[in-house]
DNA sequence: GCTTGACGTAACTATATAGTTACGTTACTC
DNA sequence: GAGTAACGTAACTATATAGTTACGTCAAGC
């Protein structure tokens, strides 16, 4: 398993920091007003989140004078998206062909 | 953030248990096929992953006498893959263009 | 040049997670 | 019906993660 892809992964894996890309979506943000965005928690908190989106490559930081402008990077998200969840789409559309399978699999063993 | 939909992200964060997940691809597999396929680790903690899996909704898990069958339920990534990823995806094919214009761009000035 | 706003580092705590060992239950097989 | 294979429950440990508080840096603006 690559390790990058993991720490994607671990990044995603946590709904604080899907709200931040959510955030980044839109547009470029500054740390500050991400932090804005979430009065619940402390600015460390939150620039941690930030941390560990940038670990990931998921979020690019541009200095600006004293400010910093976090941007979006959604090529690692197409990525897991591709490579990973890809293989699963073919499984959709026959789930249905698969259910009734199991199904009649488990009536030939019951009695 | 849905609560459910949480529990399939922290599911999906573990290395471990995506690669159930892909075993499960190619088939309904036994408790004991899928410990086996971990000799590294312990059967107890194999089957904590496939409990969270089950958790999750990723894993359904039948009874045939004393063996366990589980198979895969793809349902819930394909929720994740539309309803999070899925707004992303208009934002890579459009940086795909921009990095394209960009590289045009480029060659005009070039040379 | 001093204050303030924007961000960073470090050290700590609390909780969640991953994994272990030990013991228990159920259902085949002989 | 005794042994064993397949799975489960419980209690514990170690480590990772999320979050906090305290202190520090650096650039703008007056």
């Amino acid at each position: 398993m690559a390790e990058e892809t993991d720490q994607i992964w671990k990044a995603l894996s946590d709904p604080t920091r899907r709200s931040i890309l959510d955030a980044l979506r839109k547009g470029p943000r500054t740390t500050t007003e991400i932090v804005e965005a979430f009065p619940d928690m402390t600015r460390h908190a939150v620039m941690k989140h930030i941390d560990v989106l940038r670990n990931a490559g998921l979020v690019i930081t541009r200095e600006d004078g004293r400010r910093r402008v976090n941007s979006l990077n959604a090529v690692p998200i197409r990525q897991i998206y591709e490579r990973w969840m890809g293989p699963f789409a073919e499984i959709w559309s026959s789930t249905l062909l698969r259910i009734k399978d199991d199904a009649e699999e488990g009536q030939k063993h019951d009695r």
